[in-house]
DNA sequence: GCCGGCGGCGCATGTTCATGCGCCTTGGCC
DNA sequence: GGCCAAGGCGCATGAACATGCGCCGCCGGC
């Protein structure tokens, strides 16, 4: 970064927005181009010109998706952000690439000094994310409404491994081979964490843990 | 709004601070200051000048906290964005806040132009957020780990509350009651829910549809 | 030195669940 | 008119769960 501003690869498959980004980052002080690809293959294949700061990665591409390309990008250049650029903005989308590993989420009618203004932020260590996004985010974080008594609660380790087993399907049997404990001692840690839950049952007890954030 | 410009009201006890954002707002053309107050149970007590459009809710507040200031000014202002305005960036008080119904969470370090941006952007129903704490947010939600898969599902309004009563602790039984149908029909609806989550337990369901954000 | 929390194990019993089957109405879509 | 989704209802059965009881060892704090 430090001499020819901030490094950005480019990863797009519309040959006209690829260039005009291309074109938009050679121009801006302050930041340079490291390269730009028509697919995640692509880049992975070619030595990019520097290693990249910021990568802006749209998520229609051709052969591999950018959302499965944000993991390999952020294997090769882990101190690198990953910024998705796309017109798609659906919830699911979203949380896909989020939970990828993607560093913001940006939409592609933000207007050019804007997006600069995002490049910046994600060097910055910031999450930078159009304002539909973010709304969306926020809405879905929402629904999360935990027991303000169960935060203050502390599952032991053991139990808060117990009780993931348990929301991720796992039965008594299984979560106890999972552990390498009987179903007995299963038992015994469930009930434990019912108590300080102040939970009845499995069910109750997954929404709680998940709600306050302990699993 | 419209002859103003965007109404903002202020909630802040420190007075130099106060004053300086009224004088902030009342100076940029497209702003004006709806009222400033020195807490949440001030603002409540008297008239604002204007309905306000945005109202910046300082956290730390002599009386009522600005978090639970947030859910009274909803009430009172269906249609105001709220934006906590804090030097507070722990994860905790930003998941309060976010929960309790604000629009956006920016930090007091936020210099005055930037500030007016993320005012414009709540307007324009965004969820300004200073770049810490959107890196924060991403990374609780990427905790939360929701099955793509699941995220596009849909749950009919029976078999959402359904659910819901299931991870309130409900059991078929009572669950039923509460809808009104017999234990039957809930294993019915239980059934279709399993299908569309896949998933073969109630914990499982729960565990899903939360994390999905379909509950 | 004893208490409380954690971890581990065992057994028993009644309750609840998961899932198989089948059958009916209503309302929208083609 | 036929079809399908959604809602509703019923019965049956084996599996899983909730909760009662009791027992052990280890460690850290008072």
């Amino acid at each position: 970064m430090s001499e020819g501003g901030i490094a950005v690869a480019v990863v797009e498959d519309d040959r006209i927005t690829r260039e005009g980004l291309s074109l938009l980052l050679r121009a801006s002080p302050g930041f340079s181009l490291a390269g730009a690809y028509g697919s995640v293959e692509e880049a992975m294949a070619r030595e990019m010109s520097a290693p990249p700061d910021v990568i802006l990665l749209d998520l229609h591409l051709p052969g591999r998706s950018g959302c499965e390309g944000v993991e390999l990008f952020k294997q090769r250049f882990p101190h690198a952000s990953v910024l998705m650029l796309t017109v798609f903005e659906d919830t699911a989308n979203i949380f896909r690439c989020l939970c990828a590993g993607a560093d913001g989420y940006i939409l592609k009618r933000t207007p050019p000094a804007e997006l600069l203004g995002f490049v910046r932020e994600a060097v910055g260590g910031g999450a930078p994310m159009s304002p539909e996004v973010a709304r969306k985010l926020v809405t879905l974080f929402r629904r999360i409404r935990p027991d303000p008594e169960v935060v203050e609660a502390h599952l032991s380790e053991q139990e808060t491994r117990l009780v993931r087993l348990l929301a991720d399907g796992h039965n008594y049997e299984s979560a106890g081979r999972e552990l390498g404990i009987t179903v007995n001692t299963v038992r015994k840690h469930v009930r434990s964490v019912y108590q300080k839950l102040h939970v009845h049952s499995k069910a109750e007890a997954v929404s709680k843990a998940l709600r306050a954030g302990l699993i």
